[in-house]
RNA sequence: GCCCCGAUCGUCUAGUCCGGUCUAGGACACAGGCUUUUCAAGCCUGCAACAUGGGUUCGAAUCCCAUUCGGGGUACCA
């Protein structure tokens, strides 16, 4: 079998959107298990609505993702010509003719042979049916010069010698035209694979209501460029059994375009994000610290206050209670500024209490004899301050959360005094002492 | 309206092509429990589906038809 070669042609109108990245996706995927070859192409034909931005922007969301490409990127905007070429071939054999529209000006159109039954052989649906008489004629050249959609992308997929057009379900009333045009022009029809279109939430097509549709932001909430990939392909395809967490080459090399379901899928932002948790929680330490790096400082804190290391450490021990890298800023706070932001209902049941007092008075006490934090004496010794006092554990451990972190929620408490350091955990401690 | 696509737990899906092994499996979510130094995480358990009606067949989630319900298209947008 010759190599397949597979595009993604996306018109560059918006951001990514997520639908578009999976087709995006099943695309590469597809070329990169049969060793095939991905073109890129900008359809921006649509002068009016394409911008460079979009482009741009699609490029980015791509590029993040891991989705490359092997050729192009192409824009049909400089192939022109090439188009007048072929209309001009239709027009000379009869094909196509001159329509004049006393407002727009005149365009091209290729006129639909009639009483034609025209057979598709999707990849996915099996065969599919249609008569020429629904079709309809095909306008090529619109009056301002540029192409149609379904006339540049015939040219093109048939001059890019692309094999397998992979595409969105919403294209396949398309179909029909483009295969009377391959045939018209006497060039061969590539194979079609159609998938089934994202849904939002609600079942009703993907769109903004439905929250955060494009690749980007979810780049910027913190999800994670393998999480998100993941996710995906998932989404339509499934390897036929029940793995799920896999890497981008157990993807590929289990991708196959035969087991892409018919139906079209829900968007799962739980799921999503469930996946993005477990690929938080594997990221090696110094690699997740990057990721939380812009969200710390984009929250104000000063990073050269803190060796890298100490850093380092707070985001690692943060990793299992984030889903999403963005909530590393919000949660590590304690850390990182000086006043502690005391939650009201949390000192009111923990600290303003005789009894919470009375524990953070003892364990001042034993601290003050201390001049090293060190989980294993340090941890005798609140055990010791809970047996004395006829506690549970925890009758010491959260006064001292609350007094340090401001909240009755954080890491466990060793590591958290180890990381906020000996004195300013005496700070903290006579300062809540102090609270009324 | 017309043309086209689709239909398994709330959601993503396995199973459908090659009917019996399906009293329908997994995952997310949800509920309960265990663990525990809080919250998470982790582990265990539970809840929960073959859209409906007709066929075909000894036997149908699986094949056929109809209905219903979703979705797409119907542009000199892509």
């Amino acid at each position: 079998m010759d190599k397949v070669r597979v595009r993604f042609a996306p018109s560059p109108t918006g951001y990514l959107h997520i639908g578009g990245a999976r087709t995006a996706l099943y695309n590469y995927l597809f070329a990169r298990h049969l060793n095939g070859t991905l073109v890129l192409r900008i359809e921006d034909t649509d002068h009016v609505r394409s911008t460079d931005e979009s482009t741009k922007a699609i490029f980015e969301s791509l590029n993040w993702l891991g989705i490359t490409h092997d050729e192009g990127p192409y824009y049909q905007s400089e192939r022109r010509d090439l188009y007048k070429q072929y209309a001009q071939k239709l027009l000379d054999e009869g094909k196509a003719v001159y329509q004049d529209d006393p407002a727009k000006g005149r365009a091209v159109v290729f006129k639909m042979p009639e009483g034609k039954s025209i057979r598709m052989d999707d990849l996915i649906h099996g065969v599919i049916k249609f008569e020429s008489k629904f079709v309809g004629d095909i306008v090529l050249i619109k009056s301002d010069g540029f192409p149609t959609y379904n006339f540049a992308c015939v040219i093109d997929d048939s001059e890019m010698g692309i094999t397998h057009v992979i595409r969105g379900d919403d294209h396949i009333s398309n179909t029909p035209k483009q295969i009377a045009l391959y045939e018209a022009l006497g060039k061969p029809v590539p194979k079609f694979a159609h998938i089934p279109l994202i849904m939002g939430e609600d079942g009703s097509r993907l769109s903004k209501r439905h929250g955060h549709t494009s690749v980007g932001e979810y780049k910027d909430l913190g999800y994670l460029p393998e999480a998100v990939f993941n996710f995906l392909s998932l989404l339509g395809w499934s390897p036929g059994d029940d793995t799920e967490i896999m890497t981008k080459d157990e993807i590929i090399k289990r991708f196959t375009i035969e087991r892409v379901k018919d139906k079209s899928a829900q968007f799962n932002l739980k799921k999503l994000t469930w996946m993005n948790s477990h690929y938080i929680k594997h990221k090696p330490a110094e690699d997740l610290f990057g990721l939380a790096e812009p969200y710390l400082t984009k929250a104000g804190y000063d990073l050269s206050r803190f060796p890298k290391e100490k850093l380092v450490r707070l985001v690692d021990l943060y990793r299992e209670r984030i889903k999403v890298v963005s909530e590393i800023a919000g949660i590590t706070r304690f850390f990182f500024e000086d006043a502690v932001n005391y939650q009201p209902e949390a000192v009111d049941k923990f600290i303003k209490t005789t009894e919470g007092k009375a524990v953070l008075g003892a364990v001042q006490d034993e601290l003050a004899k201390i001049t090293k934090l060190e989980h294993e004496p340090l941890e005798n010794l609140l055990r010791s301050i809970a047996e004395s006092k006829g506690l549970k554990f925890q009758g010491v451990a959260q006064p001292l959360r609350v007094a340090l972190t401001g909240s009755s929620v954080s890491p466990p408490i060793f590591e958290t005094m180890e990381l906020i350091g000996l004195e300013k955990v005496k700070g903290r401690i006579k300062e809540a002492i102090a609270l009324k």
